[in-house]
DNA sequence: TGCTTCGTACGATACCCATCGTAGTAAGCC
DNA sequence: GGCTTACTACGATGGGTATCGTACGAAGCA
């Protein structure tokens, strides 16, 4: 028998060691050990999920949830950048009432040389490609 | 039920794809105008498919099916190359009774300078760095 | 104290997909 | 012709996941 594919997540559901702090709104993040290849890849594989990455890539800093302008409900999009933090690609944290969200740039390059840029310079080359957007 | 017909519906459902063909057992490929970095990346995030291709990249040529030793039934195996073949990550071909697979370096590179290269790395520096394997 | 904005949790739904076993085709060999 | 090897199609199954609407919470503002 075999584990059926692996865990998306890798095994930190949504209620990790967080939970000491009375009431900050802290979020849960993989640390660097954590962070798997299959799951960065699975989180990139989603045009969405893609699509906020690019934009990300070509922001100075972080970027609130409602800048991106995005065909999905509201609950859809939280769903997707808890995909993207989870899997590491995104840190996340609050700032007032909104959510601010980054690249983990320093962290994949480290972990994953070069596979960031080529991606973003993939999606480029296939938007171009395409009718681009 | 010997003399069931299944050749015939096999027949129907291959036949539109036109592909001026030698043979009648030739395998869809999509071209390289078809091939989606959404799709790659979906086909690369799997840890099945991802060891396949890290297996086909360091082989010269292309390999059988049964080559690898996977840890799945055989139907699954024969869905996990077919994920890749259309997602255009590898070709197939027939070669007597064995399906050969190689990796579609060429076309990958063209259209995804370094892709291939950083997934590869990406995949081989975290082998090194959990247990390998 | 309300009201607004922004995001979350939850439950539901429908589709996707990894897996299997079984039964079948296709080529090569004795 | 039978036997073997290699792979495939089909149908089923169970878990994954993208989507939604609704109700809720937390921060900021009037």
């Amino acid at each position: 028998m075999r584990s059926r594919r692996y865990s998306t997540m890798n095994a930190m559901k949504w209620s990790p060691a967080v939970t000491a702090a009375t009431s900050t709104r802290e979020l849960a993040h993989p640390s660097c050990a954590e962070i798997r290849l299959e799951g960065v890849l699975h989180a990139l594989s989603d045009p969405l999920r893609l699509r906020i990455v690019r934009e990300l890539a070509v922001a100075d800093d972080a970027l609130s949830c409602s800048y991106f302008d995005l065909p999905i409900s509201k609950s859809t999009t939280t769903h997707h950048f808890r995909v993207l933090r989870e899997s590491g690609v995104i840190e996340q944290n609050y700032r007032g009432t909104a959510k601010m969200s980054g690249l983990r740039r320093e962290d994949l390059d480290r972990l994953f040389p070069g596979l960031l840029d080529s991606v973003l310079g993939a999606a480029a080359a296939q938007a171009a490609r395409l009718g681009d957007r």
